[in-house]
DNA sequence: GACCAGGCACATC
DNA sequence: GATGTGCATGGT
């Protein structure tokens, strides 16, 4: 790992390619930072498909606002989300999220537009069932801070391209990302969705790399 | 049937 | 700090 002028312009061929081949992602594909909060949660270790039935689920029964969720049941709340998996797991995590929410917030995320990136990141990680993925999910992709989101697909690419090794902390290749590219909240919401995309249909754990379109960089 | 998916908590060394 | 395991549905 190097952080270096040329890492810089490097990463940002790297964006360039990916953002020609697939086009703007137009992240997170929610409608309210709330449902994108719950999306993050949901989303763990699962593919955004099974996400979108439990959301649906929740918006089914008008259950998909802070007030609402706050006073359901973990067992009818369970039973709601089970297509996302893990779903008596991610019923508590949402639970703690939500408690959270309340004591701190008032289950209104405008009170948390004054509070510093720093602080919330500490304060969202103390929670059950956040970890750093989750957390700078809801950080970028819900409040709007321009924090680098780093996931599986992020480690697995940059790895196999020797920017990384793959046993790098989190917030090494956090820090990574971040100290090489200009804080901009557009470009980190769309270079971390241009990833998942990347991910997904190409750079699987064993991925045809001839039509892959980043196979010029390898 | 095996493997994988936009992780995390917890136990153990 | 590194490594191993449980959590669970749905698609390939």
């Amino acid at each position: 790992m190097r952080k270096t002028t040329e890492t810089t312009s490097i990463l940002r061929k790297y964006f360039d390619t990916l953002f020609d081949f697939f086009g703007p992602q137009f992240w997170w594909p929610g409608e309210t930072p709330f449902e994108v909060i719950i999306g993050a949660i949901l989303t763990q270790n699962t593919t955004w498909k099974n996400v979108e039935k439990a959301i649906s689920n929740l918006k089914k029964e008008n259950l998909l606002s802070p007030d609402k969720l706050y006073t359901v049941s973990p067992q009818k709340l369970a039973t709601l989300i089970k297509p996302s998996g893990y779903y008596n797991q991610k019923s508590k995590k949402i639970a703690s999220f939500m408690r959270y929410f309340k004591q701190e917030y008032n289950l209104n995320i405008n009170n948390m537009q004054p509070v510093p990136t720093d602080i919330l990141r500490d304060q969202l990680l103390n929670i059950f069932g956040i970890g750093p993925e989750t957390a700078d999910s809801i950080l970028l992709y819900a409040l709007s801070r321009p924090v680098f989101v780093v996931d599986a697909y992020t480690r697995r690419i940059f790895s196999r391209h020797k920017l990384l090794d793959k046993n790098d902390s989190y917030e090494n290749i956090r820090s990574f990302f971040e100290t090489s590219l200009e804080k901009n909240i557009a470009f980190y919401n769309e270079y971390h969705a241009l990833i998942v995309s990347l991910g997904k249909d190409y750079c699987k754990p064993t991925p045809k790399c001839t039509d892959c379109p980043l196979k010029k960089f390898l």
